[in-house]
DNA sequence: AGCCAGGCTCTCG
DNA sequence: CGAGAGCATGGC
């Protein structure tokens, strides 16, 4: 068991609650905990988070679950993958102070303080949700990623629950044209998910190597040229899972809606339209369209 | 039933 | 080249 410090202000309860409906042997966020399974060395460990403390004080648990050793070092990078994909060490108050000339925006992060991205453990994670999410709607979208981590997934016993790892690119490399499409995938996707699979494998991509990239655009530029793989979905890969905070999948079509909603009346915008009022977000521009996307799905009107 | 849904590529003209 | 068809499943 480790007891994490985020940086204040954090709301976990809010931050892990749009895994409510999630599959329960994948990731899903229930009855105040959230759990999921991490490979750490190769290993598999189901760790499952709860929050202990309050909004300006918080203190994250994390129970760890395997089927041998946690190792001390196991420990360290599960924690180092949770502060990660989580935005634990990001400091809210430089976001909120630099929206405040904003009035809408500071009223909705006022009404959802302590909100951060729950991003992937892996930015292939990410990657391979975004490439799924294309252009179909999130029901459908969520299904085919259940059938594909079901299938390709390694599993984690534990007792006689059984738990699915989301699958490796080494795995996905060598999977058939029609195992992915038996998970609901159409013959253009299961294409552009096991050709870049195994561009990783050989070595031809290095998707970490795009953290350390000074500016999320040159990341953007770059996986753009990727076959299957537009600014949408390089925009959403940087922001879930790089942790990129500037990062705004402007083109997204529930961004263009929420965003209308709070400052077009509801009127139809173009992506353009979207990057031109997130301007004024600066570096914070994909946190803010997260915060306007979570606003509209809880009901917030201002 | 049929149409649209958090895009992208390929193919015509 | 720019526009337009085609794709897959789930939900309304």
């Amino acid at each position: 068991m480790l007891t994490l410090k985020p940086s204040p202000p954090f709301d976990f309860d809010l931050s892990a609650y749009i895994f409510s409906g999630g599959d329960k042997q994948i990731r899903r966020y229930e009855g105040e905990r959230y759990w999921q399974v991490l490979r750490v060395e190769n290993k598999l460990i189901l760790t499952v988070l709860k929050e202990l403390g309050r909004v300006d004080d918080p203190k994250l648990s994390v129970d760890l679950k395997s089927d041998g050793e946690i190792t001390n070092n196991d420990k360290i990078r599960a924690e180092e993958i949770i502060c990660s994909q989580f935005n634990l060490r990001v400091d809210l108050n430089p976001f909120y102070d630099g929206i405040k000339n904003d009035e809408i925006m500071s009223e909705l992060t006022s009404r959802l303080k302590g909100l951060k991205i729950p991003g992937t453990p892996t930015v292939f994670e990410a990657l391979i949700h975004s490439i799924i999410e294309q252009q179909i709607s999130l029901n459908a979208a969520h299904s085919m990623e259940r059938n594909l981590v079901r299938y390709f997934g390694d599993t984690l016993k534990l007792g006689d629950e059984i738990y699915y790892a989301f699958p490796t690119s080494k795995k996905l490399a060598s999977a058939t044209i029609e195992e992915l499409r038996g998970c609901g995938l159409s013959m253009r996707k299961a294409e552009y998910i096991r050709d870049i699979s195994r561009l990783i494998e050989e070595g031809r991509i290095d998707l970490d190597k795009y953290r350390k990239y000074e500016s999320t655009e040159e990341i953007v530029s770059e996986l753009d040229e990727i076959r299957g793989i537009g600014v949408w979905t390089a925009e959403l890969t940087a922001l879930r899972g790089m942790q990129r905070l500037d990062a705004l999948p402007a083109d997204d079509l529930g961004i263009r809606k929420c965003i209308s909603h709070y400052y077009c009346n509801d009127r139809e915008i173009s992506g353009g339209e979207v990057r031109r009022i997130a301007e004024k977000w600066g570096k914070w521009k994909g946190l803010a369209g997260f915060y306007v996307i979570i606003a509209a799905r809880i009901g917030i009107n201002t």
